[in-house]
DNA sequence: GTATATAGTTAGTCTATCGAATTATTTGAG
DNA sequence: CTCAAATAATTCGATAGACTAACTATATAC
């Protein structure tokens, strides 16, 4: 066999590959940085999306992180707990309720030391401005070939936890 | 934050975001994907690679899949249940147990659809010959960047379950 | 003003995960 | 050869995240 010409079937596995390795990695990362920051990569998620936004309600958490509203309850009841959010009753609608940062939960947001991340950036900012052109149009195009609908995401690098599917047994 | 900025966002912050919605839009899907086949992600996880090494130990299953024997005893146990795999007790040390596929594992394997990667597939392949070839690199270079050790990867586009990192509570 | 819709919480159940203890088997040191 | 240590797997008990369904409180609409 040839061992040049990469059909472009060998491509695509090839593709497929590194965007797998993409993925494990910051599975893995997505651990040790929840761990590092004193908590589980879920509670991790709902204080980034609070932070971000800052200050959301359980609704809008629960539609970011595609969870029932009712997990969002028991995670921000696990944040609460541990001082790292507030919940605060609107004045307009007094059916909602407005999840805001504490000052701990700030400072534990900021000192968080995200590793992969950290690595990441530093890599990607010494590449040459054309290089960081190349990589961010075909990021970008992968992510158009995947993610139809266009999510809205942010420039965070963590997994959520994915839920068990609740699937017969 | 709106998704569009009128400043030109910082090009670190892009591929970042690029990369989140990657994560996002596998995740989503693998659980789509594991109902699909009528099983929880993380049992389609062990299906896989039982399948791609054509068995494995649980101590195997244990390292390839980054948790520990007793979860993979579990979720093992489900698949027996299920008559997905098998347990066969190796001759040579019989300490050691061997999880293989059975016909109906194979089956469920196969014809489960998965629609994300085949809509990636499809559309990496209706790429030209130099796009492919640039995407390929693009993707190999920021797994190089965020995975460091180089892990084992296999061309199949499903994330795990994330381990709820047992931090106090 | 009552009916209906919406926001959030509570209750009950399931899966995934872990660490520690247990069982069976192999290996190795005398 | 024998017994201690190491190794493979399982069992057990606990915790976290997830879901659905039911419930409470508030808002809106007719």
């Amino acid at each position: 066999m040839p061992a040049m010409t990469a059909k472009p079937r060998d491509r695509t596995d090839e593709s497929l590959i590194a965007l797998r390795r993409i993925l494990r990695a910051t599975e893995l990362y997505a651990r040790d940085l929840a761990q590092a920051a004193g908590m589980t990569p879920a509670q991790l998620r709902v204080l980034q999306v609070v932070d971000e936004k800052g200050g959301a309600t359980p609704k809008a958490l629960a539609n970011q992180m595609s969870v029932s509203q009712a997990t969002v309850t028991a995670l921000v009841d696990k944040l609460v707990a541990r001082g790292m959010v507030e919940r605060r009753s609107s004045e307009q609608d007094r059916r909602q309720i407005n999840v805001v940062m504490t000052a701990l939960g700030e400072s534990t947001l900021e000192h968080a030391p995200d590793a992969l991340q950290q690595r990441y950036v530093r890599a990607f900012e010494d590449l040459a401005d054309w290089e960081q052109a190349q990589l961010v149009s075909s990021l970008e195009r992968v992510a158009d070939m995947l993610d139809a609908k266009r999510l809205d995401a942010s420039p965070v690098l963590t997994t959520g936890e994915l839920p068990s599917a609740n699937v017969s047994e």
